[in-house]
DNA sequence: CTCCAGGCGCCTT
DNA sequence: AAGGCGCATGGA
């Protein structure tokens, strides 16, 4: 056991809903703890009756980019109290109590997200682990824990070529990937500079880059930069959207945009973690673009079982 | 075997 | 502007 242990105080901080739920894809179960990487350093948490207990290889002094990571110093109770209150936001906050939003670096977290199109989330992991065993700086760790790497820099990624990419079972999405760490490590892109803008603007930035569209733009505004009005719709989401606020309706893209952009209050992003959380635990059989959609006149079918409310459409 | 996975980009209408 | 399709890879 590393002798560099910090213990931090907080109420309502679920770890493995946290850690596993899809935002950040390097974190490993070790037992009731989850080993990570964090700003290229090791790092082992556990949770406590009252907080979060850490670990480190090495001596900290000042443990903010910890606490700035897990957000420990967020009120999640005012998050919550800011959510609308209705019957699928009430059962997703019942169910995912302590769930919370990191704040990951935004390298990391674009390149992840660029992987992630089309792949599952344990696909997603085994990529993003090839490319930080391959490519990324190792980290201290304490004596008798197997080698850890620090994210590769967007840097030394550009530096390789599409098919050493590829080789990390990344397929398609190598090109994109390539092109975009091209870009940030010319300095065509700032991503420091994003955190001054506006949503609008930072997100404008993010999807003029390769293999970024809307989707993976939010979700690096939501967890990497914390623009709480980034609402990641995929299909997971659309798919509770449709089922728990339009039942009767197919809404436009358009219209179910500016649903997300208002109905959701000034957390909107966090409210979608929970939707997102909460379908994914409690509707494991569904499958997220379900047939019946294809089908003309059809009503939305019901899957059966595990819905607390009965289908009712909240949107005006 | 087939289907499809936390999409994007490009090509049709 | 809206919709269809290809793109790699691996698991069910």
């Amino acid at each position: 056991m590393s002798p560099f242990i910090n213990k931090f105080s907080t109420q309502h901080y679920d770890l493995a809903a946290t850690l596993s739920s899809g935002q950040a894809f390097r974190w490993r179960a070790q037992g009731d703890a989850w080993i990570g990487v964090i700003a290229g350093r090791w790092v082992r948490l556990r949770c406590e009756d009252d907080g979060v207990l850490a670990e480190t290889a090495e001596p900290i002094t000042d443990w903010n980019w910890l606490t700035h990571y897990l957000q420990l110093q967020l009120d999640l109770p005012s998050v919550l109290a800011s959510f609308p209150d209705d019957a699928p936001m009430r059962s997703a906050v019942a169910v995912c109590r302590g769930l919370r939003l990191l704040r990951q670096d935004p390298w990391e977290c674009l390149a992840s997200f660029i992987l992630s199109s089309t792949k599952q989330i344990v696909q997603i992991q085994q990529i993003i682990a090839l490319l930080c065993e391959r490519y990324g700086e190792l980290v201290a760790i304490p004596t008798g824990e197997p080698p850890a790497h620090a994210f590769p820099s967007a840097a030394r990624l550009a530096a390789i070529t599409e098919k050493e990419l590829r080789d990390c079972k990344m397929g398609f999405r190598a090109p994109y990937l390539l092109a975009t760490a091209r870009m940030v490590a010319e300095g065509r892109i700032d991503l420091e500079r994003l955190r001054g803008l506006g949503v609008a603007e930072a997100r404008e930035a993010l999807i003029g880059l390769p293999g970024v569209g809307r989707k993976i733009a939010d979700c690096v505004l939501l967890f990497a930069y914390g623009f709480q009005a980034a609402f990641p719709v995929d299909v997971w989401v659309m798919k509770a959207l449709r089922e728990l606020y339009f039942p009767r309706r197919r809404p436009t893209p358009k219209r179910l945009q500016k649903f997300t952009e208002t109905y959701f209050g000034s957390h909107a992003g966090y409210a979608q973690q929970y939707l997102f959380h909460y379908m994914r635990k409690h509707v494991p059989s569904a499958t997220p673009i379900p047939a019946q959609l294809k089908r003309k006149n059809a009503h939305p079918r019901r899957s059966s079982g595990n819905r607390p409310t009965e289908p009712f459409s909240y949107a005006n």
